[in-house]
DNA sequence: AATCCACAGGAAGCCCGGGAAC
DNA sequence: GTTCCCGGGCTTCCTGTGGATT
């Protein structure tokens, strides 16, 4: 930032995903329904089981943690302990950790209320080991830890799409059957998925019980993303940083990706940012502009830093030859380019079978675009350009190829005839 | 009309790591 | 622990393609 330039952001963590806002627009239903169906419990209801869904960036997560901090606030005057846990499954994704998170979070503060005599005197661990327990195991433990003190615990089992994907729903049923089991305590269990059609590939009987409640999250149009917009730039910029029309571009780019408000956040804070590294003291439409190209260019490099490295490898074939020549690419050249690099780093030669297809994955991800063409005389084949631009391939790929230093030189290729 | 180039891309099977079952 | 099974990456072998060339 320049000196004398008046700084854009007042506060900007709150444009950054983590931060989750005391108020968020265009959701009270979905608050309403979620904190009537988690508070019935409390008045000796039996727990029903939740399922949220919608698109990424609907707001899910944020109106969770939101109830759930509403519900800890009125704990001192609910009649059991609350305990909420909350579980990501994309991280934690198989049955047996998932139960041993549980036990272990429910240990750990039952030690801190009891004592860890206690737990000895009970026979309970003071840990679940992170493997080797029988998985049946756990979940006695798990079922004996939650009814050593009357409580509602709330499990947020965020992405369980993900988990179902991977391990199946086994876990879900156990989990949503705990409430039988149980003498004092009682369980709900809150789902969040991405995928809609989620519910489809589980078991009818899990469908049932953990479909009880269903709350949907739609995906938020322009002009609710405008009110997002508006109140968080509000609290993040200065004011009258942000220029006529910032919103209205921000809002409309979003709702286009299928009204994700993480996009529009993150648009918002990176023209933000664009802005300051101008030195500018206003945030235009120009600096959205920038923004989403920047966004965009950075989401390639993501996709391009995680390819496999033979993959890494024929792109960068494909990079080398689209500097050298303005004439189309052939798969052929590709792969005696490719064969030169390998020998170069000493990598394992790919046949050209399986480099063929590695250049359809790579077609597949939008790097390249690969049509067959017929050449009558000289064959069949397949006609290569790069759709991204090589700077952002040799970001991606020289960093953890580990060239070592090595920058490689177009000159190091003979010239085609 | 026949030929032939330079591959595309299907089928089958190998190898290896990881998880489940015994 | 061992065995079994599965899936993904890869190779080998193969047949197919269609227009420039002969």
């Amino acid at each position: 930032m320049l000196l004398g330039t008046r700084p854009v952001f007042k506060r900007r963590e709150y444009l950054r995903p983590s931060y989750t806002p005391e108020n968020l627009p265009h959701r009270d239903e979905q608050i309403h329904q979620l904190a009537r169906i988690l508070v019935a419990p409390l008045r000796g209801e039996t727990p029903s089981n939740i399922l949220l869904y919608g698109k990424p960036g609907t707001g899910k997560t944020a109106t969770v943690n939101h109830v759930v901090k509403e519900l800890e606030k009125v704990e001192s005057r609910a009649p059991m302990k609350i305990r909420v846990i909350y579980v990501n499954c994309e991280v934690v994704n198989t049955q047996y950790r998932i139960l041993a998170t549980l036990s272990d979070v429910l240990l750990e503060s039952l030690k801190n209320s009891r004592g860890e005599e206690f737990l000895e005197s009970i026979d309970l661990p003071s840990k679940v080991p992170r493997t080797g327990w029988p998985t049946d195991e756990v979940y006695k433990s798990l079922l004996r830890v939650l009814d050593q003190e009357p409580q509602l615990a709330v499990i947020i089992l965020d992405e369980v799409d993900k988990l179902v994907q991977k391990s199946g729903d086994e876990i879900l049923y156990h989990l949503t059957r705990m409430n039988s089991s149980l003498k004092s305590s009682k369980v709900s269990i809150i789902g969040i998925s991405n995928d809609t059609n989620f519910l489809e590939y589980l078991d009818s009987r899990v469908r049932s019980s953990l479909g009880e409640e269903e709350i949907i999250f739609p995906p938020y149009n322009g002009s609710q993303l405008q009110d997002i917009l508006r109140e968080r730039a509000e609290m993040s910029f200065a004011d009258g940083v942000v220029e006529s029309g910032v919103i209205q571009l921000c809002a409309a780019n979003a709702a286009r990706e299928h009204g994700d408000a993480r996009r529009a956040l993150d648009l918002l804070r990176v023209a933000g940012e664009m802005s300051e590294t101008d030195g500018s003291e206003k945030i235009t439409i120009g600096h959205v502009r920038k923004a989403y190209e920047r966004i965009e260019q950075d989401k390639t490099v993501e996709v391009i830093k995680t390819l496999p490295a033979q993959s890494k490898l024929v792109l960068y074939s494909v990079v080398l030859l689209a500097e050298r020549t303005p004439k189309a690419i052939v798969s052929g050249e590709v792969y005696g380019v490719y064969q030169d690099l390998c020998r170069k780093h000493r990598l394992d030669i790919l046949t050209p079978r399986r480099v063929g297809d590695l250049i359809s994955e790579l077609d597949m991800l939008g790097i390249i675009t690969a049509k067959i063409v017929n050449r009558g005389r000289y064959g069949r084949t397949k006609e290569v350009a790069l759709n991204v631009h090589p700077i952002q391939v040799q970001a991606a790929v020289q960093e953890d190829f580990s060239l070592r230093g090595e920058v490689l030189q177009l000159s190091a290729f003979p010239a085609r005839s």
